[in-house]
DNA sequence: GTTCCGCATGAATCGATAG
DNA sequence: ACTATCGATTCATGCGGAA
């Protein structure tokens, strides 16, 4: 089957209204946070920032299929000595359209940006809020899992006899283990705090998150040839990644120039598939 | 100086009033969170969280000093699959009350509760919350700075196996700093992000958080013969590691068990501590 | 004294079943 | 329909006893 990248220049309120109900299987966007980015995007001034993005939200809610899920980069900055409302407004606002405020990751930013205030540590995480339209959605978790911890190794070497049979806890929590359920196991279920570094080697965009994010949602949400959406595409980090893991992808951004470059490297990794494809056909042959 | 340890057995919002305006300079605690607890506390349901909380929250805004730091440790739990609202919800009230909502920490736990749901995976963090009341208050940044020498001999050892697996680039040292930032210097500054193992070996009663959790924000926020106080004391961490510290002390609880538990530990330290000085001036002589 | 190793425990959540 | 209870699921840690 193709796959297909779609690039719209423009507004996101006005653009999304471009696509069909139901139609997208992961939104994934890392949105102009307030007053940021002042020279891309003008600036949203925090106190406008929620009523800003409340119709954006409605068009992907209306886009988005039933089984789909949102993804919303965001963190609130400091003004005034204080961290701002709007995110946690938002979400009140959101929940009021529709959404389902399902979870809430924790994007830890291992090399943060440096720096120094009197009041303040550096800031190492952001949020990475799920919102969905169901209760009820895809979720692929094998994609994703994780090396078990060492522990692994030496507690399931030898094991004794509670851990033979199901081993209830003594303190009524309702909590028991069969420990030697896991003994086939190699892999363990990851948890809601992700540890990525930001990528440094930005090549003058105001680049949004590292590669493995959009990854590593796009692999737990989606299969081959599911729909990615990216209403603030800005250098375009997820349609790419999407692009390369055989998903469909659509990107929108108010900047010329980023749609050109996203254009670009897009249909790179077009070529370079169907090279690989064409290699393997000639292998087989 | 003489250092104390104050208890009182009782509920928080009327306890507090006993407490004098302007008079405590850190607040540290992690009240029952909704629905949790019940068997202790009773339970408070998250419909009503919020209701429940402010007049206490009013109270502490009274007794804390205009220097002072409030703490507050929370996470709202799953209701109806979604994340519930009264943590957010709370945040937005208690700055109607005045509060400065000034920074927002994470405690990742290194060993969150296990499990496997088909729609979300381990929560492995909790808010920590900081409210002031006013834009400037003490912050002792240099006495929570972790020497490189003492880093890299101790942490680095002590980096478990998961951390090393999973991730090559040492989450888990200490509080979320990068090595290779700071390498030319002496001490590194930590960020808001925490990492942290809950402390689950049986001592026969819920322990909500480890040691080294209040004794971080201690010494950020504290200095000797300062006074600290925590309003849901539970097994009195707070108050053990304050007393340690040689901060004076303040804890509320509304179980008689805990309150004694707690006045008995701390006299212990305060014995401790007598011992060791004699035994200093004995050397000294 | 170290190091090794066994083991109970934990602010959980979902779905089914029962009242 | 709506709420209460119960069983099933699952990691990583620090303690303490043993080597």
């Amino acid at each position: 089957m193709e796959i297909t990248t779609q690039i719209f220049h423009g507004d996101s309120k006005e653009k999304l209204k471009l696509l069909a109900d139901n139609s997208v299987d992961l939104i994934i966007t890392s949105p102009p946070y307030a007053d940021q980015r002042k020279n891309t995007y003008g600036g949203i001034h925090p106190d406008r920032y929620v009523e800003w993005f409340l119709p954006i939200s409605e068009q992907l809610l209306r886009v988005l299929k039933p089984s789909g899920t949102f993804i919303l980069n965001i963190k609130e900055k400091v003004l005034g000595g204080e961290r701002s409302t709007y995110v946690i407004e938002l979400i009140l606002e959101m929940r009021k359209q529709g959404w389902l405020w399902t979870e809430e990751f924790i994007w830890h930013k291992k090399n943060c940006y440096p720096g120094k205030w009197p009041n303040r540590f550096r800031d190492a995480w952001e949020r990475l809020l799920q919102f969905n339209k169901n209760r009820k959605f895809n979720m692929y978790q094998e994609e994703v899992m994780v090396p078990m911890g060492e522990w692994a190794n030496t507690r399931l070497k030898n094991l004794s006899e509670t851990d033979k049979t199901r081993d209830n806890s003594k303190v009524g929590s309702g909590f028991g283990k069969n420990i030697s359920n896991w003994l086939t196991r190699d892999k363990a279920y990851p948890t809601n705090v992700l540890h990525l570094a930001t990528e440094c080697n930005n090549k003058n965009h105001s680049a949004a998150f590292p590669e493995d994010l959009p990854k590593w949602f796009i692999k737990l949400f989606t299969k081959e040839n599911d729909t990615v959406l990216d209403p603030f595409m800005g250098s375009g980090t997820t349609l790419i990644v999407a692009n390369r893991m055989l998903r469909n992808s659509i990107g929108i951004d108010i900047v010329a120039d980023y749609c050109d470059r996203v254009k670009k490297e897009t249909r790179a990794v077009e070529l370079y598939l169907c090279e690989t494809k064409a290699r393997y056909e000639k292998a087989d042959s």
